[in-house]
DNA sequence: GTAAATGCAAATTGTTTGCTTACTG
DNA sequence: CAGTAAGCAAACAATTTGCATTTAC
């Protein structure tokens, strides 16, 4: 029951990550924070931008957006908030929205037996961009 | 702008993909799918599920469960509803909620410019099991 | 008869892992 | 210096695709 606890170092390639996806204000894959990490530390490895993301998300400094089906995306921003993602062009941007859902928590472990921690809301459709082209 | 009009065939492995995809309570991936399908055309093979899944899911048929971030999960029902998905054996099940949340549409809309034409909300936690086994 | 759909296998894509070497604390 | 993390490449897992054959209409 114990929180397994993790000496960690902070490299310079897990500094760079966390600091970049902060950046960036869309919610880039493993594949494209690759490639902007490159420019600053142009002999990194794949592997490690895999293995620092899912290092941070476990604790809790990035988020893990399993929400897009095709490839997963990552959220410098932790604090609560909603997704819009383009069913054309896959692209995900964020959106806030003070909904009662947290309310609905305890409705849902009562009637599902389920210990609920988490929610994640995502609105599909096609951004400004791909309802035009369409 | 015209909709691509189709000719489809009723393939006895369509059919039978369909049904059995209606009958099960569960949310089950291609491969699980894939197994009960075994169960009635012994020679099917793993592409012609992925194919019909894909097929129906775009004809709305049913439902391509985008969420869950490892497997793909397909849903015989489409009328709205959510699910809670749990963090450890990844099972999905069903909720009903009646939220605001189809009203948002239009404030989001207004906010982000992109055309809404649906949304998922998934809660996330343990289930009765595993909630125990942790 | 024709073209849509199947079965099979190979190819792709995204992600994880094993292992040796480098570097943080 | 001890052991975490990097780099690289190979392995894996899920899904897609190419092609010859079958089958629905």
């Amino acid at each position: 029951m114990e929180t397994k606890i993790r000496k960690s170092r902070n490299t310079r390639q897990r500094q760079i990550i966390l600091e970049e996806l902060a950046k960036v204000k869309t919610h880039p894959t493993a594949a494209e924070l690759y490639e902007i990490v490159r420019k600053k530390i142009p002999n990194v490895s794949l592997g490690t931008v895999y293995r620092n993301l899912e290092f941070l998300s476990e604790r809790g400094n990035i988020l893990k957006l399993d929400i897009a089906g095709k490839q997963r995306r990552y959220d410098g921003c932790i604090s609560t908030h909603y997704h819009v993602r383009c069913k054309k062009c896959d692209k995900v941007a964020d959106i806030s929205l003070d909904s009662e859902i947290q309310s609905d928590f305890k409705k849902i472990e009562d009637k599902t037996g389920f210990k609920i921690d988490g929610h994640t809301l995502e609105f599909t459709g096609l951004c400004r961009n791909c309802k035009q082209n369409k």
